[in-house]
DNA sequence: CCTACCGATCGGTAGG
DNA sequence: CCTACCGATCGGTAGG
């Protein structure tokens, strides 16, 4: 276990940046008030990145790398759907409670990219979607799940989700697995026969 | 049924800001920008409004009022838990439904209100959950609902229905009424004895 | 990583 | 509702 671990300044422009494009939003946040959070000169920022939208570009894609690893195990896993289900539920919990401020970026900050960034998100941020319609759908063809509407359901499922680092707190009471447990009783019952 | 309305230039300078502020962000609309939609000059903007988070404002704390008024109607009824939370939720729907716009602002761009707005704004806010919670605690009561922890389950509630604006088109297949069924029967069971 | 600086744009005011 | 304008701040560059 790591406990500190040595930020390259990069790596640390990157970390403020997160936090101040979470707590501020992207565009409120200006390259002064992140020099000044990391204890720079605003013009030193750009030795170590290309531009302000270079780092929320970072941010999201990297992020979405992660959403892509973790939904990429469960679906190669040959499980039936339920359980397929609930550990794209836990997968996605963990990525979210690991990166709470990188997630609340992803999720709300994503609008200032531009093209064709932009597009290529959205791309794969529908891709991802999909992969849990998939896992309804098949569900679905197992008899397990009830005739919803996956398109719906997974509306509903991803609010769920990805409300949770607003109010998760690595102190609180309930650990990521708890919290992905509960969501599972709580969405699986509406859907399952 | 009023199908067109003259508005008063301070009501359209409210719309088109209500829908800046939801696709750009607060931050990111400019008062330039939003002079240019309405087909003003900026600085004729100042003759309706007192300044830039005064719009802010008034959709803001208009939204909250919208549903204060929906929760208090459903807490003055005295019906069971279960028909409570049924209503708490079609009312929720119905605001949100019938200010899209407005309901984006509402739920992400309050963080640019100054104080003492901002605690105003988060007490009434506070204040609207706890509604959901004694619904919650009621049905626990009553015996109908599980011993399921209200503050968890109201979380989880509100997350599917605020992210309603994010995807409801009024020229969708669903309507908000049953949207309101669909979110009843899908999140019911899972707290239903 | 800094000083010095660029043109552009910000929210808002004065005065008519 | 406009023209004209304010000081402040924006993202970013040149040059060392």
């Amino acid at each position: 276990m790591q406990l500190t671990k040595k930020l390259t300044r990069k790596e640390q422009i990157k970390k403020v940046a997160q936090n101040m494009f979470r707590e501020r939003g992207y565009s409120a946040t200006s390259m002064r008030d992140l020099a000044n959070a990391v204890g720079i000169e605003a013009a030193s920022l750009y030795n170590h990145i290309k531009s302000k939208e270079d780092i929320l570009r970072q941010i999201c894609f990297g992020i979405a790398d992660d959403f892509f690893h973790a939904i990429e195990q469960v679906e190669q896993s040959n499980l039936p759907a339920e359980e397929k289900l609930k550990q794209a539920i836990s997968q996605h919990v963990k990525v979210i409670t690991n990166n709470l401020d990188a997630s609340a970026v992803f999720l709300h900050e994503w609008r200032f990219l531009s093209e064709p960034y932009l597009s290529d998100f959205k791309k794969l941020r529908d891709s991802y979607e999909q992969s849990f319609k998939k896992i309804i759908i098949q569900g679905k063809e197992e008899g397990i799940f009830k005739a919803v509407d996956e398109k719906f359901y997974c509306l509903t499922l991803f609010s769920a989700l990805n409300w949770i680092y607003d109010w998760y707190k690595p102190t609180g009471l309930l650990s990521p697995q708890q919290i992905a447990e509960q969501l599972s009783n709580l969405l699986l019952e509406g859907i399952k026969k």
